[in-house]
RNA sequence: GGUAUCAUAGCUCAGUUGGUAGAGCAAAGGACUGAAAAUCCUUGUGUCGCUGGUUCGAUUCCAGCUGAUACCA
């Protein structure tokens, strides 16, 4: 099937304001290939500030994919995302040997490196109606119900957790089969090689870029951006480090030093998390984000 | 200058009728199969301000010192 060179898939991964962009952006001129974004809040064009885009000048740079790709009123999906990009890459591939791939989304990235096992997606009413449930039963009732319909998926989950909970059911309840008969951890073949790096800095230095990072975001006019959306406030593609804590601020339910201050504890948070998630793959090759030779080493790796 | 109160975890504070201590927040670690920047779980050793004294034993009682706060001059 594959006469050519095998093409290669370079995935730049790591914690936010880690100075993932920048890299993948000289990377990409180096190869003279084009940039797919794996952040599940950058294919939005109504966020922009908040979601530490690529500015006008940087995307001149290189060609990006994924940004400002949809509305945040669609719903759009990892399982959408694995669907187009996979469709995307395959036309890239034509044309270019390698292909970078950038984001913050751990989810995102195995999406595409490796796919999910063939899940139906949510039925909107039906979490709908779940949620309802959640609200008014309490979780309790979900995880009966869990532990009835799905006694496997129920030893294994983390009961606490209602989200994990409504998605098993809401599996369940459209097709009557078990969430778990579905999940098999299977590796989905793809035609291209994945090569795995992740950019990562003292945490200390990390938390610094983070923190001012917030303080040019209000600058820029987060709070305006954020005020523009507040007929959207519901939506789940806000429910967002540094617009549900704005979203607060407008509701009168805190100031907006407050708010700020939260933000950036948010974003540290958010970074320690996505921290956790790049650490658990094993294929993932870290690199000090501050080396003078990056993208040689990243080209090495 | 005098008097009183206070000094315990990174922060705010509890507590030990004398047997070396615990909450909230912060922070750290972890999980993750179409809500993922979401959601959830776990984790508390710190010269109990310093120096002495009493005591088998002091973070706890006593004295002095240092610092903070309040009031009086």
């Amino acid at each position: 099937m594959s006469q050519s060179s095998p093409k290669k898939l370079i995935v730049i991964a790591g914690p936010t304001a880690v100075g993932k962009t920048a890299a993948a952006i000289k990377l990409a001129q180096q190869l003279n290939t084009e940039i797919i974004s794996a952040d599940s809040r950058q294919f939005y064009r109504e966020m922009s500030i908040g979601t530490a885009k690529p500015d006008a000048e940087e995307l001149a740079q290189a060609k990006h994919h994924f940004i400002d790709s949809h509305s945040i009123t669609e719903n759009f999906t990892v399982g959408d995302f694995e669907k187009e990009a996979l469709q995307l890459l395959d036309k890239l591939f034509k044309t270019h040997d390698q292909v970078i791939m950038v984001g913050g989304s751990g989810l995102f990235i195995q999406a595409v490196t490796q796919g999910f096992d063939d899940l139906p997606t949510a039925d909107p009413e039906i979490r709908e109606k779940l949620n309802q449930e959640l609200a008014e039963k309490g979780i309790e009732s979900l995880q009966g119900k869990l532990k009835e319909a799905d006694p496997d998926y129920y030893n294994q989950v983390d009961l606490n957790n209602s989200q994990r909970l409504i998605r098993a059911l809401e599996v369940f309840e459209a097709t009557g089969r078990p969430f778990s008969s579905y999940r098999k951890a299977n590796i989905n073949p793809r035609s291209f090689e994945s090569i795995k790096i992740a950019l990562n800095l003292p945490r200390e230095i990390l938390y610094d870029r983070i923190n001012k990072r917030v303080d040019i975001m209000i600058k820029h006019g987060l709070v305006e951006e954020v005020r523009s959306l507040l007929p959207y406030q519901h939506l789940n593609a806000l429910n967002t480090v540094g617009y549900s804590e704005l979203f607060d601020y407008f509701d009168n339910k805190t100031d907006l030093d407050t708010a700020i201050s939260l933000i950036k504890q948010n974003t540290r948070r958010f970074a320690k998390r996505q921290l956790t998630w790049f650490r658990k793959d094993k294929d993932i090759k870290w690199l000090d984000a501050s080396s003078e030779n990056l993208v040689e080493s990243i080209l090495k790796a």
